[in-house]
DNA sequence: GTCTATAATTGGATAGAC
DNA sequence: GTCTATCCAATTATAGAC
């Protein structure tokens, strides 16, 4: 790996470790194992190798989700795949984390891929849930826009909770209360 | 307001807006307008005044939560109560927001007052719905703790889309989805 | 109790050798 | 391209005057 990518993997590291405000230039040379120099060779200071590091957590993010919501099974069977997906719970979301971070969201170009990647998430499970209403699969009567925002949100806020109690416990429980709540939505079931 | 409780105060805004991370002495002492020697007279350093901030932000977190869940009226009513009630989308959670600040989570003392009030939330509301379910207000066959931290998680997560987007829609799809499907768990519903 | 002065350390960036 | 040396400002805390 050549010293741009090791600051790159570095940045990606500290950024999820400990977000934007709390990761200094100093912790990134030293996890990277590079002198001060090379940092500013590649990148003009902090902001720029973050904005590196940011889009390529947004396109790993998004190439996960394609994974999943274009798969060949039922819209169902998609929305619980998403949810149930293996996750790191008490480590966050790469992308999700760092709308906490005010210097991210104060910076047009580091907030970019966090509203590009949340909002195509958003997006996509809300055709996801109008091409289960299409189809019949799911009932009529909600709004896939909001049930897709209440859903991306269920993963986002089970972070919060497994962090502020340093367990996996509410995390696990809050995605299979939205599976429960959302199996309320199949047709059969009514 | 007293020194003690101007620093108080000064901390809980700024541990809102910037977090504990970004937020200096220095920046506490200048929007309280006292002086260095204050700080340290009243508190032992950043930590202890955080830790003061913050039991007062859990005080109020719990009181304004039983207001909601202690209401005289039907169950849904009140799980609709809690989650549409009026909120700052953009400026976050007083409490849920610090858990995504390594140095609290790290600190026991700082994350307990995290843990205990989004903790008694998730309590209070699994006691909620087993009480609807024990009624006959809300169908059976969903687990209360499981649903629970789903409505937590997606009033959290909600933050997270909102701050992302830099825009209160993506909360008030996710408030509005959840409304949604927690409407199927009525039982006249069926 | 509150203030100003000061100090040690870190944050973020630049200069210049090789 | 990468390194070390250096720089200025900010962070966090202490000392001591009043």
């Amino acid at each position: 790996m050549d010293t741009r990518e090791r600051l790159i993997e570095a940045t990606r590291d500290l950024l999820w470790d400990r977000g934007y405000v709390g990761t200094s230039p100093r912790d990134i040379l030293a996890r990277a194992g590079v002198g001060q120099g090379s940092m500013y060779h590649h990148f003009t200071g902090k902001a720029d190798l973050a904005a590196a590091a940011l889009q390529r957590n947004a396109d790993q993010m998004r190439a996960s989700g394609e994974a999943v919501f274009d798969a060949e099974t039922g819209v169902y069977d998609r929305l619980v795949a998403y949810l149930t997906r293996p996750r790191q719970a008490l480590k966050g979301c790469r992308i999700g984390r760092m709308s906490e971070d005010p210097d991210i969201v104060a910076d047009p170009v580091l907030r970019r891929p966090l509203d590009e990647t949340l909002g195509w998430y958003r997006e996509r499970l809300a055709e996801l849930l109008a091409e289960g209403q299409a189809s019949g699969e799911l009932r009529a009567g909600f709004v896939p826009r909001q049930v897709a925002a209440a859903v991306v949100a269920v993963v986002q806020g089970g972070y919060v909770l497994a962090k502020a109690a340093q367990s996996t416990e509410p995390y696990d429980d809050a995605v299979a209360g939205a599976v429960a709540l959302l199996a309320t939505l199949r047709e059969d079931a009514r």
